[in-house]
DNA sequence: TGATCCTAACGACATTTGTCGGTAGAGGTT
DNA sequence: AACCTCTACCGACAAATGTCGTTAGGATCA
């Protein structure tokens, strides 16, 4: 497997962005950046492509323009961060995280269901190998 | 307040040691990133001066040598990174660190409880301040 | 058939990060 | 004193990131 390319904070902003989306074009993602910190379009097509470049768009020209998705499912794409966080940040220790579930994270309804299943799931399947 | 100064890979991990140690000198760290990584003394030497530029360490010099510590208390130190991560690469959603707890990670019966705790938290106190 | 607007490409540049090398002072050794 | 050995600093450098400006190809339409 080829050395997992890292990637900055602003880039993973806009991967993220797309990835909600589903997909997007360099304007909507430009527009995206410019309301929400006034950068211009060109810095989100550096990105894009950037992002391409390293694996993680892909991008099709749909009626004339560009359209660029995620080249992994969102959840994985997602689910790759955190682990990649919890590793090189935390040391691999899920603590953090929990403490931080416990005590800013504003947890809404469905995210408590899930919380509750994950622990019954631990409750029950503790017998992993 | 001070615009908050960003930290890069290399650096939380280095600053996560010192954190985890309580404290650490420069030759500590050096010898950590030597065995992990290979990297020299310098390295570690300089990566400490700029987390401590940056306000995450301070030091004082403890027989002769410079021993660093957090400028932090640990907890809140590791807390502060997982916020800036949620909000920066996830957008404000914890749903994806509820799914990584749910997928990826090894939980122990310490982190089982305090989800056990947060779930009863979070079912009774739905409006504290 | 130009003047206009998008969209896309290239290339450039300032910062930030990651890594060191070389220099220098403080203490011991001989 | 002349030497080692640590420890700390300074400065340097390449790569990665974040941001753009300029240029150029196509539509469009007055």
């Amino acid at each position: 497997m080829s050395r997992k390319p890292s990637i900055g904070r602003s880039e993973s902003e806009v991967l993220r962005f797309i990835a909600e989306q589903g997909s997007a074009t360099v304007t909507e993602v430009g527009d995206y950046l410019a309301e929400t910190k006034g950068q211009t379009r060109n810095t989100a097509l550096n990105m894009m492509e950037r992002l391409r470049q390293k694996g993680f768009l892909d991008r099709e020209k749909v009626e004339g323009v560009f359209r660029y998705r995620p080249s992994t499912a969102k959840g994985s794409l997602i689910e790759g961060f955190v682990e990649d966080f919890v590793d090189s940040v935390l040391g691999g220790s899920v603590a953090p995280l929990v403490a931080y579930l416990g005590s800013k994270a504003e947890v809404d309804a469905a995210q408590l269901q899930a919380l509750r299943d994950l622990v019954k799931n631990l409750e029950e399947g503790r017998d992993d190998s």
